[in-house]
Order: C-alpha cells, then sequence, then structure tokens
DNA sequence: TACCGTCCTGCAATCGGTTGCGCTGCAGCG
DNA sequence: CGCTGCAGCGCAACCGATTGCAGGACGGTA
C-alpha cells in the first residue's frame, strides 16, 4: 500500500526465513516440508517467519538440486482451436491437481516448430511431455525428448491400416476409424448414397478418416471418389473455391474433417443457397461444443476431448513416478446424430441433442 | 536407435562439453554464447562438440544465476473459451518471438485458483505477469506480484463509472462501453424499441456491459429493465429456465453478454420455435470466429483479440526491460452488423458478412 | 636477458534450495 | 561419575551455468 512498499524488493529467500527464526538454513528447509527431525517449537517458529516474510521457495534452484522439475510441456497443434483448448484445459487442471506446472507450446503443424517446442521442454529440464495431434515422427520425437516420459495424443491409424502388431506404449488413441463408420452407416440407413469427404488442412487425422470413410462407404457397395474435393487449408474460412466447387457438385452428404470444416461448409454453402439438411446432409468430427448449438445441429463423432487430456496428464505422471509408460490405449469416440444428417424432420422443436 | 541409446542417459551438462573439447566450463561456455574473448578455433571446438554431444542448457541453473527466468506467467479465466483461446494464442507466439516462455494457467473465475497461479508465477519467478479477465482485484494482483512486471486485461470501467482520473499503468482496456452504445444506437437505427440485456456468470465484464446498456438506451428515450432476465452461469447450455423466461416476456432485441451466450440463446430459443432475427434480434460481443459462421451469422461487438494477447506480451517484455510500465491503453472495438438483427432481409446471399 | 602488453583461458564464487553426515547436549543407565 | 544413545540442529557439498578476476603463454621491445 505505502510507497515504500513499492520500492524493488530483493527477494526473500530461504536465509531471510533462517535468520529470522534463528535457525540454520537447513533446519529452515527442513521445517518447511516437515521434517519429523524438526522439533515442534522449532517448526512453528520458521513457518511463522516464513509467512510473516511472505517467503515463497524458488522453483529453479530447488529443481537444479532435486533433479525433477515438476514442469510438463504440452505441445499441441493450435492454442486458439477449440478442439485443443478443450484438451488443454483438462491437461492443465489434471496436472495442477497432481503438483505439476504446464509449459504450453503450439506446433501449427510446422515440423520445424515442434523441433523448437521440444528443444524449449528440454531446456527446461520438463519432467514429461506430451504432443497432441503433431505431425512429426514418433520415432523421432523419442529421440528429442526421453522417450519414457512422452504422451502422444493421436488417431488411431493402425486400424485403418490393418495393422496388428504390438503398440508403441504411451500413445493415447481416438477410434476415429470406427466413428466415421459409425458416420457411414447412419448416413446410408438415413436414405444418403452419394457421399463425399471433405479434408482439411496438413493434419495427420485428415488421413485416418479419409482413409477410414472410403473403406466404410465400399462396406456398402458404394463407391466414395477419393479427391473429389481438394483440402481446404486450416483456417475458419471455407475458400469460396471449395465452396463452389462443392455447390457445382453437390453430394447428397458430406463428411468433413471436423466440426469446424462442418460449420464453416454449412456457412460457405448457404450463400449459394444450399440449405443443411435439406440440400445435402452434413457431419463432422470431434464434438466441439458449438457443434451442439449451431442451425442445424451438426451430427458429429464426439471425442472425449477433457478425458483426452486428463488421461495424457495422468498417464504422464504416472510414467514419471513409475518410470515406465502405461500400455497404449484406444479411447472410443461417439456418434452424436443431430439436425444436420435428418432432412425429413422440421427443424424445430425435437428430441434433445445428445444421442 | 539401437536398444543401447534408450537407456537412462545422464543428461549433458556444459562440463561434458567442456571436457570434450578440452576446455574448462567457463570457456565452454563463453564460447557458446560468442564471447568475443575466445579464439576462434575454441569457439567453434567448443560447438563442434555441444552440437555433437546434443548439448542442451539447462534452464534452471542459467535462471538462477542470471536472475532472470525469461518466463512470463499468463492467468486467464478458461483455457478453453474461444475467446482466451485466442488470446493465449497471439501471447504465446509474440512471447516465443521475444524470446520467452510462458506458463499459463486458469483462474476460472475464483479468486482462490487465481491466488494459486500467482503463487505459481511467482515460484518459477516468472519475468513477467499477464492477468486476462480476471476476478482478483488489481491492488491485490499488485501485492501478490511484482506491480512493475503485470499487465491487466480488462475492459473498460472506468468509462461506465465516468472516472476521468489518471488510469493505472499496465492496464490494457477494450472500449466495451462504445461497443455496446454502437449496438445500442444500430439496434434503435434498424426500429427494435424493447431491448434487453442478458448477462453471463461472475465475471466483471459482465458488469460493464450491463451498465453501458442501460445508459446507451436511455440515451435514446427508450428504458431498459435491468434485472429483467437473470443472469446464467458461464456454461454453453443456457439454462431452460432462463430460455422459457425469455421465450415468455420476449423483447424485440436481446444484448447478450458475449457472442457464445448469444449463440447458446438463438438455440435454445429454437426450440420453442422463436427464430433469429424475425421474432428477436440477438446481439453477441467479442467477434469470436463461430459467430462469422453461425445461422444466422450473428451481431457482434468485435474485439482485438489477437491484438490483446500480442499487446499484452510485448508491453510486457518491454517493461521487462525498461523497468517501467506502459501508461494505459483502451483498445477500440468494433460494431459488426450481420444477420442476426437484421429481420427485414432475406436469410441467404447478400453482403459480405463483415462490416 | 628482462620486462611489458595482449590474448586466451581457467579458477572459484555465485544464484537458492536440499541433504548426507557429523556434532552437541541432555537423559538414562550401570 | 562415566558412558551410551538419541533427539535436534548445523556444516558444507551439490545441482549447472555464468562471470569477475587472475594467471599463463607468447611476441615484441629495450
Amino acid at each position: 500500500m505505502a510507497a515504500h512498499d513499492i520500492v524493488p524488493h530483493r527477494r526473500v529467500v530461504l536465509d531471510d526465513v533462517a535468520r529470522m527464526a534463528n535457525v540454520s538454513r537447513s533446519t529452515a528447509s527442513r521445517a518447511l516440508v516437515d521434517d519429523p527431525r524438526i522439533s515442534e517449537p522449532t517448526r512453528t517458529a520458521v513457518k511463522q517467519a516464513a509467512s510473516e516474510l511472505r517467503y515463497v521457495p524458488n522453483a529453479a534452484a530447488r529443481s537444479l538440486r532435486a533433479q525433477r522439475t515438476r514442469i510438463l510441456g504440452l505441445l499441441l497443434a493450435n492454442l486458439s482451436d477449440p478442439v485443443h483448448g478443450q484438451i488443454a484445459a483438462a491437461f492443465e487442471q489434471e496436472a495442477l491437481a497432481g503438483g505439476y506446472r504446464v509449459i504450453f507450446a503450439a506446433g501449427l503443424q510446422d515440423p520445424a516448430l515442434e523441433r523448437k517446442a521440444l528443444r524449449i521442454f528440454t531446456e527446461h529440464a520438463a519432467d514429461g511431455v506430451a504432443m497432441v495431434s503433431c505431425v512429426l515422427a514418433p520415432s523421432e520425437a523419442q529421440t528429442r525428448v526421453q522417450p519414457e516420459r512422452l504422451i502422444m495424443v493421436q488417431p488411431d491409424h493402425h486400424r485403418v491400416q490393418r495393422y496388428r502388431g504390438p503398440l508403441l506404449p504411451g500413445v493415447i488413441m481416438t477410434d476415429d476409424a470406427s466413428g466415421v463408420e459409425a458416420v457411414v452407416d447412419h448416413l446410408v440407413a438415413t436414405g444418403y448414397r452419394d457421399i463425399a469427404y471433405v479434408g482439411s488442412g496438413a493434419r495427420a487425422a485428415n488421413a485416418v478418416r479419409a482413409a477410414a470413410a472410403e473403406r466404410a462407404i465400399r462396406k456398402h457397395g458404394i463407391r466414395l471418389q477419393p479427391g473429389r474435393f481438394p483440402s481446404t487449408d486450416d483456417s475458419w474460412r471455407v475458400p469460396d473455391g471449395i465452396a463452389a466447387l462443392i455447390a457445382a457438385d453437390l453430394p447428397e452428404a458430406l463428411i468433413c474433417h471436423d466440426d469446424k470444416l462442418a460449420l464453416a461448409l454449412m456457412d460457405a454453402l448457404r450463400r449459394p443457397g444450399i440449405r443443411t439438411p435439406d440440400d445435402v446432409g452434413i457431419v463432422g468430427f470431434d464434438g466441439i461444443q458449438f457443434a451442439e448449438i449451431s442451425n442445424p445441429r451438426l451430427t458429429t463423432v464426439a471425442t472425449p476431448l477433457a478425458e483426452l487430456g486428463r488421461l495424457a496428464a495422468s498417464s504422464l505422471i504416472g510414467a514419471i513416478q513409475t518410470g515406465k509408460l502405461p500400455e497404449a490405449v484406444v479411447l472410443p469416440v461417439e456418434l452424436v446424430v443431430r439436425e444436420s444428417t435428418l432432412p425429413q424432420l422440421p427443424l424445430a422443436a425435437h428430441w434433445p441433442a445428445d444421442v
């Protein structure tokens, strides 16, 4: 409050506390962590002094000595993306609950940026690192950070590639293929036949979902024409060119790489007067919150975003403590059918949005 | 690659590099930072050794000695919120460009959590801290972190409170009052008379925007009935109760605390068959990306989210380097009129979405 | 040969906690 | 009274990088 409180104050260090409590630095240190060797009166005296001086330990010094930073690095594609935002929020919360801090970095689908981020994590001697939908190959990532402290979150491409070998430990996957299959089943059951896939960006998930869509459709004896429409970039605005291409060759249903693209496409197609779901059915992927309240509400494959973040953090912390990675996991996804693929129903007033 | 590479390797430290280059640790250190005192052959030998050993300096040790961590703390309301996600992404990018790392924390509008976050920042001896739409009073925040290293981003409540004194340095504000005023002018000009405000959560911005709405409306000789509808919490789903209240006492136009609420409300009102903008005009605030592609596209007050993040980071870095905070800034906001308040126009095919 | 200056390097202290080990003092026991 | 044991606490090393200061080597000059 008073002006003299504002002058740049030397930081309070453990020696100050020790001095005030008339003990040695080591005793002060032990008292603060409730070492049983310290007598009760001494302990309280030290704690009293610490709180009076508003002592806050220096994490750098502690980490240096303890060889443990309690820092986790989280590398994801894009901090401003709702998908990653939800994952990040859950990760941070879980980490905090476990006594860990989080340093974030955005990779923006750029290998150079991802390498830079991993280097930063190494500089800060992060106890663990999680990578979410990154473009860097797992093998390379493992050379850049301690492999047994690395969790990777990514779609299950093994399933699409009919891979039957052992799965890499420390990998958390989402069962995108099943999700896409459920989508296709639903579309076909609803009566759609001419179905197309629209991709987005350079994201690894794109290849997995596109391939899964093709396989799932073939199962029904229909064909999906790969590359019928070009992929968009990862921005919000769908390039007019692509919207025009789609409008000119309108399928009955569009499976979009993710919800963002689906919503943007619904909007872009509104301009030439194409209505969802009356003129075209549209499906997204991820299950972001806006998909629940869009107009029409978006049919999508809900991925457990918060669960992914929580699980990544808790797995990582577990790996740090036990020294070994958990087995690979494939998390289920869930088809959520909403208005955007149900042309026969009136737009307003119906069943609950979810399930 | 080979199995023996995987065994827990002792971290490479500067001494290892020095040993390999046959110089002392100090020489190695100086060579790596291009100290002119080191001869060219020695310098290259050291750098060669460093890269061969894949040496990465330890940030904790460096910080400890340098009394400077190059870490910024960013405390914001909610990492998963699109508004804060965009701010955070811009902040992180700007910080990285300036050579700083970012530790994030989510305050969730909870003073206790915010205090905890500030403590963590202090433990890590963050060189600077930015707080975005936090609930903690600036005066308290200043007692918890070095005030001259603290940037706060918040709505300009001074303007609403007709405050004319000097502004606190280090504060970045958005001119919410002007934005709301522009919204009201637009609504009145469009023909709306019965206008209501719907708030959200415990966010500080809520009070500012609500008060501004009331003042702006009174200017037009109309009245806004404060508290006509209760505030929602900060979730995505608008409680049915509130939607029902609004449906039962439907104003001509609704000014919503933010875009998220506006979009959720449009959705909730669709159930009882109330259409936007035909039955009610709806306005949001913030200018999130979904507002551009909702159906109808949402009229909103666009705040410069990325600019806020960038400016917060660059101001903070500037304050760290110069030792003093920049003057308070009030950033302009911009009314973006879209379909949700333009009932007379056909829904599809019209002017560009922005401006 | 003696001395001086210039370059390069190395020694050792330092940042702030943590921790192995040892020291002190007092109680208990023979 | 002397010895043992233990509770309680302090000394000093350590983590890894930076940096003030000093010192060694070498060439040049008197």
